[in-house]
DNA sequence: CAACGCAGTGCAACATGTTGCATATGTCGG
DNA sequence: CCGACATATGCAACATGTTGCACTGCGTTG
C-alpha cells in the first residue's frame, strides 16, 4: 500500500497539517494519488503511532487549533525502504471499458453518451495539466533533481489523459460507423 | 462499484461457474477489471440473494460438484440500468509516479530500476495484447456489434500499455541525462 | 508412493476506501 | 442577522479488496 508513502513524500516536500495535505491531495499529488481528508487524518494518526512522523500542536487565534506533521528519522528510513522496494504495476480497473464491452446488452446510445462524457472530462483534465506545464515548466530541458521529477509526474498525467481521450474518440468513431451500417437492429 | 456489473457482462456473454469466471478474470475481462476468486464467489452469492443470477448445482463424476450461474431477468434489468448510468472517471492511483516524485528522497538509482522493471512489464503486456489483436481481429474495419466492442476494449489495453511504456522511457531518458549532468551530487 | 497441479468451493481476518455526520470559530456577503 | 464558506479535526458504519487457509478428488510426474 502507498497512501502512507504518498503522504511521506508530500510531507517531506513540505511539513503541514492534515487539512493542508487534504488540499494538496485535491491537486498536485492528488492528480495521481487520490485521498479524502478522512483517510488522511486516519493515516496520519497511524503514522504517528508508527513513529514515522512527529506532531506539533499549534494553538491559533481566530482559527481552530491545528497539528503540524513532520517526517521523522524513522519516516525517512521507511520512505527510502519503500522507494527501493520492488512491486508490480497495479492491475487495471476500467469501468468504462466494462460498459463498452457490455454495450450491446443495453442501450448502445446511452453507453456512447457515457463515452462522450468521459471524453470531455479527460479533455478538461488535460487542459488543466497542459496549463500547469506551460506555467510551471516552460523550459523542461533544463530541469534537474526534484523539479525534474515533479515535471515527469505531470507528464504521466498528460499522457494518461491524452491516451484516454484518444481511446474515447476511437470508440465513438467506430461505434458511430457501426450504427450507420446496421441501422435500427443489432 | 462494478464487480457485480463486470460479472453480469461476463455471464451474459456466457454462463458459467465461479471457477470459470475466475479464470476469465485472469485474462480477457481481467485485463481491464481485476478480481480474485474469493471476491468472485462472495459476489456471486450476493447476486443470487439479490435475484440477479440463478444458480444450478451440477453433480459431476471424477470432479467436484459445481454451480453454474446464469443471468436472470432482474440481472439483465440491472445491467441495462447500470450501462445507462452516469459516472465519473475513477481517480488515478499511480504508485510508480509517487516513487518518481519522491525519487530524490531516497536512492535515485533504485527508483530508476523500478521504472525500468515496470517498463518491461508493460512491454510484455503490450506484446500479449498485440498478439491477441493480430490473432482475433485481423480485419478490424469489418467488425460490428459485440465483436466490435470486444475489439475496442482490447484497444484500450493496447493504448494504456503503450502509454505507460512510453512514459517509462521518457522518465528513464530524462533521469539518465540528469545523472550525467550532476554526477555524484544533487 | 509422494508431491504437485488442476478443478471446484468457501470462510475468516484484515487492510483500505467511502459516506455521512459532528464540532468549533471567524469572515464575508446579502 | 443569517447563512454560506474556509479553516481545522475527527468518529462510526459500511463497502470493497487482500491474504491466508481449508477441504475434495483426479491425473501426471518424479
Amino acid at each position: 500500500m502507498a497512501l502512507e508513502h504518498a503522504i511521506l513524500v508530500s510531507l517531506q516536500e513540505k511539513s503541514g497539517t492534515g487539512y493542508e495535505l487534504a488540499r494538496r491531495f485535491d491537486k498536485s499529488i492528488g492528480y495521481f494519488w487520490a485521498a479524502s481528508h478522512q483517510q488522511i487524518y486516519r493515516t496520519l494518526k497511524r503514522m504517528v503511532d508508527l513513529g514515522w512522523v512527529d506532531v506539533q500542536a499549534v494553538t491559533q487565534q481566530g482559527r481552530p487549533d491545528k497539528k503540524v506533521y513532520r517526517v521523522g528519522a524513522a519516516g525517512r528510513a521507511e520512505l527510502r525502504r519503500w522507494l527501493a522496494e520492488e512491486d508490480e504495476p497495479a492491475p487495471l480497473r476500467n469501468d468504462l471499458a466494462v460498459k463498452v464491452r457490455g454495450a450491446s446488452m443495453g442501450d448502445v446510445d446511452k453507453v456512447m453518451e457515457q463515452v462522450a462524457r468521459h471524453r470531455d472530462r479527460h479533455a478538461e483534465r488535460l487542459d488543466v495539466y497542459l496549463a500547469i506545464e506551460k506555467r510551471d515548466f516552460p523550459d523542461p530541458s533544463n530541469l534537474s533533481g526534484q523539479r525534474l521529477h515533479q515535471y515527469l509526474v505531470l507528464r504521466a498525467g498528460i499522457r494518461s489523459e491524452q491516451g484516454s481521450l484518444e481511446w474515447c474518440d476511437e470508440v465513438l468513431a467506430a461505434m458511430r460507423k457501426d450504427c450507420e451500417r446496421t441501422p435500427g437492429d443489432e
